[in-house]
DNA sequence: AACACGATGGACT
DNA sequence: GTCCATCGTGTTA
């Protein structure tokens, strides 16, 4: 097996690591991903970030080194993948919207409840967590250990990336709505909701 | 202690 | 396109 990538690769602007995301394998739970599709969130200055009104007991590992996950639930029943990005105390990350199967297609389909890998199986940042049956008690978990539990190791480049606004930031102000900040790998059917993506 | 709401997903029209 | 399940978290009192 491949080594995890460095934590030296995180400790970078949330931009550049997001871009550099697309391709990479997400390890976890028996099931190995292909991450397509993800969002990076930006800090200071950035109005959708989950650390813009400062340091709580969720967000707290988001305030941490790159190279650690930062697991939440959104909407009482979704659990949201990021990977931790920049330097301590910088608060910024990658979100992880959408993935292709790489290996584990049986337990992909269990976790996901499904009879078929179609593209809808892993489309959207909720069925990624599931996917890799990952919740919130991961939240602070480290990426980069030879033998850690959960890690990002080297995948495949991209042949094309697209660009587009980030998705249910309705909150933020309409200048970082729409920050290009959403990237996807282009020409993927693993990606979830194509709009606004050029 | 009460309250509003969310970086969504699935079912349905 | 619309509706809404479901609950931890942060805010307010």
């Amino acid at each position: 097996m491949s080594k995890p990538l460095p934590q030296s690769f995180y400790e970078r602007d949330a931009l550049v690591v997001a871009e550099e995301l697309l391709g990479q394998h997400i390890h976890h739970g028996g099931v190995v991903l292909r991450i397509t599709e993800v969002e990076a969130y930006r800090h200071p200055g950035d109005t959708a970030n989950h650390c813009r009104m400062g340091r709580t007991k969720r967000n707290a590992p988001m305030w941490g080194p790159g190279g650690h996950a930062y697991v939440y639930l959104c909407y009482g029943m979704h659990n949201m993948l990021n990977l931790v990005t920049g330097a301590d105390g910088e608060g910024a990350a990658v979100l992880i919207r959408a993935c292709e199967p790489v290996s584990g297609h049986e337990l992909i389909l269990e976790r996901r409840r499904s009879e078929a890998m179609r593209p809808v199986l892993l489309t959207g940042p909720g069925k990624v967590a599931s996917a890799l049956a990952l919740d919130t008690s991961f939240s602070g978990h480290a990426l980069f250990r030879p033998r850690g539990l959960l890690s990002v190791r080297e995948g495949d480049a991209p042949s094309a990336i697209v660009r587009g606004p980030r998705v249910g930031i309705g909150y933020a102000t309409p200048e970082h709505q729409a920050a290009p900040w959403r990237l996807a790998i282009g020409g993927s059917v693993w990606v979830s909701a194509r709009r606004g993506l050029q």
